[in-house]
DNA sequence: ACACCTGTGTTGCATTATGCAACACTATGA
DNA sequence: TCATAGTGTTGCATAATGCAACACAGGTGT
């Protein structure tokens, strides 16, 4: 069980190492907040803040970032609610990256699973979406 | 397949929010520290550099800093051969902040785990593992 | 013996990601 | 209309990190 721990954190320190040397397309901040906000309908800052456990500030100034090289739109949208927050929706540019990104990732990972069979993949994933999912119960 | 990159993704950043917040009796950076030197027989900074993928200055703050606050010894031992670096090895308080810092892990985990076969835990932190392993061969 | 190279650690400086607290703005409700 | 709650922004501080320059110790080669 100490086990799961170590591997974990193993896998944690590396890939932060990783993303700290490398700038693939985007930054590991930048995919992951673009990523949320791609999958997340109406989405505004607070929502990534909650999400990501992150100050409101920190996600404010990400998001500022995000604009000013153009990779998002804010209170872009029909917005027919103008309410509460400002929408933020991908930019095109904001999308090409992301699926390069997204792309990129994908390809690192095929090369390390590639001896992996299709059902040994799905159950780490199985397993990892429970660990998850667990977390998500008891809040820590 | 990206299921495993996206879960592997929000445990890093779940565990990375949550030692922000929290210092158990350990700082995430510290307990790691300490665990690799209480792992690594005859353990010097650039050990630790290469092992957790960190330039030796960052080290060598860190290890400073557990020096400081007496969890570590520098250059204690026997040293039968002082040669090539600083050996480090844990003070009696480090131990003891360690095994506190590894018991309150393993407390947290295994609330988490806590509906878990015991195979099923093997079975993940196999899976872990071998993904792991499978970094090593290929640098990344 | 002396000059030189290599491996290790340290330090100055910069950067990134982050939190907290104070503030500003905008609806919404009483 | 005014108070309140929800969002976002900004000033300030901190932790972790990298890079580059430096310091130092041990071997090597001549």
């Amino acid at each position: 069980m100490q086990a799961v721990y170590t591997q974990l954190q193993t896998i944690s320190r590396r890939a932060s190492a990783r993303s700290r040397r490398t700038a693939e397309p985007l930054t590991l901040v930048q995919h992951t907040l673009l990523n949320f906000i791609d999958g997340t309908p109406e989405c505004r800052a607070i929502d990534i803040a909650g999400a990501m456990r992150l100050n409101r500030s920190t996600v404010s100034r990400q998001v500022g970032d995000l604009q000013a090289i153009g990779l998002i739109e804010v209170g872009a949208v029909t917005a027919e609610q103008t309410s509460r927050g400002q929408l933020l929706t991908l930019s095109k540019r904001g999308r090409e990256l992301l699926d390069r990104s997204i792309r990129a990732n994908h390809d690192e990972l095929e090369r390390r699973l590639s001896e992996w069979s299709d059902d040994e993949i799905d159950d780490l994933a199985a397993g990892l979406e429970r660990f998850n999912a667990d977390e998500e119960r008891s809040p820590s």
